[in-house]
DNA sequence: AATATATTTCGATAGTTATCGAATCGTTAT
DNA sequence: ATAACGATTCGATAACTATCGAAATATATT
């Protein structure tokens, strides 16, 4: 990965509420066992536990897809959001590589 | 780590330049034996290196610092930089044990 | 059909920031 | 002492961004 694109990773998670809601969706979607549908990430119960507009809500989600960060799926009137495992492994490995 | 901190880190790491900043420092860093004191990390050295005036290197390496990201120390009139290795392996686990 | 709900879009605003050139400060070398 | 060099501070500017309220869109429910 370059830097350029490790930069435009880590802008995307720069901001608290944003970074928290990535969080969120990051714990969603860590509960969620193989045949247990239920537990996928709906944005509605997010914008009910962050501090936040919807609007708001729906820019930062914009931001974290454009980074590759997660990625979203439309059910019925309701967002699923789920993370890009792959990516965060690599943003961590590089952060660790870094140094030693 | 709380999220606002980790949030003020990832700004930190956000701006391309400063990262490949951030980088340099940790570069030369891992360069350096126990006994070679030559291979500090001087600011200098990266001014030529990247394509932005001694200004803003100045500027970035604050918020560097004031993100806790390194330290520096003053070596007569040259400036020494290094990486806190302790904060950047907490951020990379963070990041991987965020998912799963 | 009408209403309610989830989300998005739009326009605006206040705040932040990356970068620059010029000037300044400290330290070293001549 | 004076010049050179490394770094910082200052003031300015252009660009970006987080957030909001209002309006619009889409789907679901009654």
């Amino acid at each position: 990965m370059d830097t350029k694109k490790a930069a435009k990773i880590f802008k995307a998670l720069s901001n608290p509420n944003r970074l928290e809601l990535y969080f969120k969706i990051a714990e969603m979607h860590e509960s969620s066992f193989p045949t247990d549908t239920d537990s996928e990430c709906f944005v509605t119960d997010i914008i009910r536990s962050l501090n936040i507009g919807a609007p708001t809500i729906s820019h930062h989600i914009k931001e974290l897809v454009n980074a590759d960060l997660i990625s979203t799926e439309k059910k019925g009137k309701f967002l699923i959001c789920k993370v890009n495992e792959e990516l965060i492994e690599e943003v961590s490995k590089l952060l660790s590589l870094q140094q030693q």
